[in-house]
DNA sequence: CGATACCAAGCAAGCGCTTGGTTTGTAAAC
DNA sequence: GTTTACAAACCAAGCGCTTGCTTGGTATCG
């Protein structure tokens, strides 16, 4: 499975947009300026017109200004945990799966759907606690797949810290490249991966 | 010099507002209600009554509501760039000096001071354009502390990655923390700075 | 014909900040 | 040791503007 076989996927059942859609095309550019501006910066006209249309006649599509904050890091998440659990299965030994994980994050984060990852990260606070709570359950399974790795690299003597710790540092090391990594300045999502695995002493495996 | 005697000195230089004095009282709740709320959901009212005064009074002190965040801002880092040189200098070896300085940033963002840390890396996009310039210069004498001791590391072939890549994941790992890591939860500092060295490899060395 | 997608207009509430005036602290002048 | 002077600290009121969202009506299309 590829990653625009995966995502066609779950368009058709419904638990992504279409990027094409009307719907799609909203939360892309809602993305994208949450994340440029901030949610509150963000006006309902701001969002109407990055689409084309009138701000009442965003209120068509969401209920509220936050439904569409929501959508965002709901859809977000869905498409994410599809391609983490793509990797993982395609990776041959966990030392494989932890670097395929990195590389995948990192590719979430820094490509396509890098807006709305640092959304989720950035405007976490914006979200009423019901929708927090969603979306909360959501993320479990996606961690879930980074501490079964970890925890059998553990087993395997090859890494000296608690899984729970080091995906907590993972997270934040990796979400913070958004504020700084840019692809064009001389260093690929390989290189950063090589040296995120390097820095924790996974150097490639004797041989 | 201890923490306590580095903060009076810093009070005496003008450079931190005495936490007592009205200026210091007001940055210390903007920094807890910033944290708490988001810049943009807290308002000038907010801030008022968590001291006790009115709205309008506020602007007797700072001009903007913006100055507010940026004073925060600006006293955090120059309380941690002291912070921080003297953890540094404290040190003997530059395994020790790392360590040192971990455990330092974890102190800051959990600590005291960590209301005021979170604001630091949460609001940076709410600052303007001028006071992200202004603040940026003094972080930069911040990061040349990291970036000399992970330096000498990597010379000494401790370190297996680049110090300014390991540098930008060290800043997202330990900030991060503010979101999960809880003092009373069975984990102290010093557990999870050792956790920390232990992730990248640095055990205690061979002797 | 009926549902879907939209527009034009505007409302009520909340926002940052200003204004004019009063209290409070301090210290020199007498 | 009281009086005078004056700035700093604060209040009460509210202005002008922007905000999320509503309303009533109109195209568009299967």
């Amino acid at each position: 499975m590829n990653q625009d076989s995966i995502l066609r996927s779950l368009i058709n059942d419904n638990l992504v947009s279409d990027p094409v859609s009307a719907r799609g095309r909203l939360l892309h550019e809602a993305a994208r300026l949450f994340r440029d501006k901030g949610y509150e910066r963000t006006t309902v006209r701001d969002l109407a017109a990055a689409v084309g249309i009138q701000s009442g006649s965003l209120f068509h599509h969401f209920r509220t200004k936050e439904a569409i904050l929501k959508a965002v890091m709901v859809e977000t998440i869905r498409l994410n945990t599809a391609l983490m659990q793509s990797a993982v299965d395609a990776a041959p030994t966990y030392r494989d799966k932890l670097q395929a994980l990195v590389r995948a994050e990192l590719e979430s984060i820094n490509g396509q759907t890098g807006e709305a990852m640092a959304v989720l990260v950035f405007e976490w606070r914006s979200l009423s606690e019901a929708s927090q709570a969603y979306v909360l359950e959501l993320r479990d399974i996606y961690e879930q797949l980074w501490l079964d790795v970890l925890g059998a690299l553990r087993s395997e003597g090859v890494l000296a810290a608690e899984p729970f710790v080091v995906r907590r540092m993972l997270t934040g090391a990796l979400s913070w490249t958004v504020t700084w990594y840019r692809p064009d300045g001389g260093l690929t999502l390989d290189d950063l991966t090589e040296q995120v695995v390097a820095m924790m002493g996974l150097t490639a495996p004797a041989t």
